[in-house]
DNA sequence: GCCATTAGGAACCAATTGGTACAAATCAAC
DNA sequence: GTTGATTTGTACCAATTGGTTCCTAATGGC
């Protein structure tokens, strides 16, 4: 991340008066239920809690920002699930895999990752190569739940297959309102390997 | 669709130097390449071949033009794939169900449903119903060609999968090219129900 | 030919876009 | 308190935004 204050531990000057993780939970936001081309700087600026001066100082510029926000994303989000499904002791893989949405599901936003990719994945290589890589994460940590709770055989392809599963249902979950049946979904794939 | 012209049969002034289905057939090209905010006025007439005047004349306007791309593309392309899978007559349902990729797949628009759902679908509510009416066609062909190489039970609940399946696909193809494994998901789908 | 009617195209518009310049403010070091 | 470094907020910028106006061109009906 761009930041002039980076490294100095007492830096000279006049000090911030913003948080920068309270100021790019804020940029997270907005570019959530926005998107990144219908935020305008306005918008950015209101959700971060800045104004022009600092946020041109403390961050490049706007695709600086979102950027960052998807590492913030990453290194927050991303790292929890993976981490509470790493460590997860429920009954069943399913309910393991429930994990996954944790976060509140608001239909007004879907998911991050799944915004980003379909956004802006073809057009900028710095998104795609961060949310694949996220997605990379999670069918990882997917797998591993379903080793932990069945067998070796096949657990990469069925991870696979619940990933595409989540992904579809946050995409379709943003205009068929009504049909969040994840569970259902869910036990439906797993039905075949009895877990 | 708003149009001037509408309802004449021999309309009189000058006569129309463009194709309507033509220009339509553009903007439904680039919407789905770039989006509906990060096109713009002249991206937008470039490819219908337009200049302004003409098209604020035969369209209302940029969100009118992008809502009749979206009834155009399920009067051609939904309903072709709808009819494809009610006349299909393969060995098994995966073979049948490749239809739905009878469009080639450019990992750099994805899907054109797919991608309007993301962008507009919370914020839209015209973009939200025509999506996901479309969707509901296609899960009710998938459902038709399950019930028609398979049982009745519980054939609501696999198309419902197979389309969650299907976005997911499209999404995680915008950024994680390569992983194109859509018939092995497929199979590991019909797998339980051995079709 | 003349008129009503429509299409085409360029000039124009106010508003908004992302980004910069700069002066005032606030700190540490001395 | 002076100096140097940094943040903050405002004024400002050129470029772009979606949309309108208006004049000319081309047709059918009479």
């Amino acid at each position: 991340m761009f930041d002039a204050r980076d490294g100095a531990l007492n830096p000279m000057g006049r000090p911030r008066e913003f948080d920068t993780e309270t100021a790019l939970k804020g940029a997270m936001d907005i570019f959530w239920r926005q998107g990144y081309v219908a935020t305008n700087l306005p918008d950015l600026l209101d959700a971060m809690g800045l104004t022009r001066g600092s946020f041109y100082k403390a961050f490049r510029d706007k695709e600086s920002v979102y950027l960052t926000t998807l590492d913030h994303y990453d290194r927050e989000v991303v790292s929890r699930t993976v981490r509470a499904l790493q460590t997860c002791e429920a009954e069943t893989a399913s309910e393991c895999l429930s994990l996954i949405f944790a976060a509140p599901a608001d239909p007004g936003r879907g998911c991050f990752i799944c915004n980003a990719m379909v956004e802006l994945g073809p057009v900028q290589p710095e998104v795609k190569a961060r949310t694949s890589r996220m997605a990379d994460r999670l069918r990882d940590a997917i797998k591993g739940v379903l080793i932990r709770y069945g067998t070796q055989d096949g657990a990469e392809e069925t991870a696979d297959v619940i990933l595409h599963l989540y992904f579809g249902h946050q995409a379709l979950g943003k205009a068929a309102a009504g049909r969040a049946d994840w569970p259902q979904r869910l036990a439906h794939v797993l039905a075949e390997r009895s877990l």
